[in-house]
DNA sequence: CATATAAAGGATAAAAACATCTTTTAATAT
DNA sequence: ATATTAAAAGATGTTTTTATCCTTTATATG
C-alpha cells in the first residue's frame, strides 16, 4: 500500500521522536540497526526528508537527527509525498491517469469511500500522533 | 495503491466483459489500444489470469478471450493478489513484516479501519459487481 | 589550527517492475 | 493435409525502485 521507502521514513521518524530531542541527537546508523533500515538508503530518505522540513539534524561531533516541535507536526500525506510522490495515493484506483469525479471509475464506486477516509486520515495525522500513540500504549513501533 | 499491472488486469478483464461473450471472442490486440495498454505486456497478463482460471480463452482463428459466468464471480482481491502477490494490501502498513494484532503498529491505529473496509469492499465485490455498475451508468470504464 | 565526526551529495550497483520480441502450440478454415 | 490465426511460452531488454560506496562539507573538540 505504501512503498517500501515509505515505511521506512516514518518508522525512522517514529524512532527518532521516540529517542532523541534538541538536546538529544540520534545517528542514522543508530536509527539503521533497531529499525531494521539499510544504513546508506536511510540516509538518503532523512536527506530528503530534511530538504522538506520533516526532519532536522546537525553535522560533526556530537551531531545527528532530531525532530523539532514543527516536524512532529506535518501530516503523515506529506511524508508518504515526499517520498512516494504525489500520484501513489491521488491517481485514480483503475487508470493511470486521473478518475474524473463527475465520471467515476468503477473501482470508485466500491473502495472510493474506504479510500477517502484513508486518505483523510493520513491527511488529519502527524508524527506527533503517531508518537502519543504509542507512549499511551495504544500501538508498538515494530522493527 | 494498486501497481501498474493490476490496473491494466482488471480494466482488461472489464473490457473483456463488456465486449465479448462465449459466443464473441475478443482479442488481446483489441483490449490494448482501447484499453491502453501494451500489447505483449497485456498478453503476459491475461496468460496468468487464464492459469488462475480469471479468464478464459481460445486460439486460433476466431479464438480470443471472454468470460464465463464464473470468471465473472471471482472477488476482485483475488485478481489483485495474483498480480501484485499477498503481500501489497496484506502486510503492516509500516513494517515489511506482518503487524500482530495483539501489538498493532501506530499506523494501524490511525487507518486501520480504513485499511479494513477497503480490502473489504475488495473480497466482497467481483469483476460482474463493476460491470453492473458500469451498464445502470453508475461507473464509467477510463480509458 | 588540526583532527575527528557525522550529515550532505554524487556516482554506481543490484533487484524488481514494466515492456518487447520471438518461437511454439492449438484451433480453424480452405 | 495445409495454411492461417491467435494464445501460450520463453528469452531478452528497459526503467524504476531499492541499496551501496565514496567524496565533500559542516561542526565540535583538543
Amino acid at each position: 500500500m505504501f512503498s517500501t521507502s515509505s515505511k521506512y521514513a516514518v518508522k525512522a521518524l517514529l524512532y527518532i521522536a521516540l529517542n532523541a530531542a534538541e538536546g538529544k541527537r540520534i545517528l542514522a546508523k543508530d536509527i539503521s540497526g533497531p529499525m531494521n533500515i539499510p544504513k546508506a538508503y536511510l540516509s538518503k530518505l532523512l536527506q530528503d526528508l530534511s530538504k522538506h522540513n520533516m526532519v532536522s539534524s546537525v553535522r560533526g561531533p556530537g551531531g545527528g537527527f532530531y525532530l523539532t516541535e514543527d516536524n512532529m507536526k506535518v501530516p503523515l500525506i506529506e511524508i508518504i509525498q515526499v517520498i512516494d510522490g504525489d500520484s501513489r495515493l491521488n491517481s485514480c484506483l483503475l487508470s493511470l491517469t486521473n478518475c474524473d469525479a463527475e465520471k467515476p471509475c468503477p473501482l470508485h464506486d466500491i473502495v472510493g469511500d474506504s479510500k477517502a477516509h484513508f486518505v483523510k486520515n493520513l491527511q488529519e495525522n502527524c508524527i506527533g500522533d503517531l508518537v502519543d500513540g504509542i507512549k499511551e500504549g495504544r500501538s508498538v513501533l515494530p522493527i
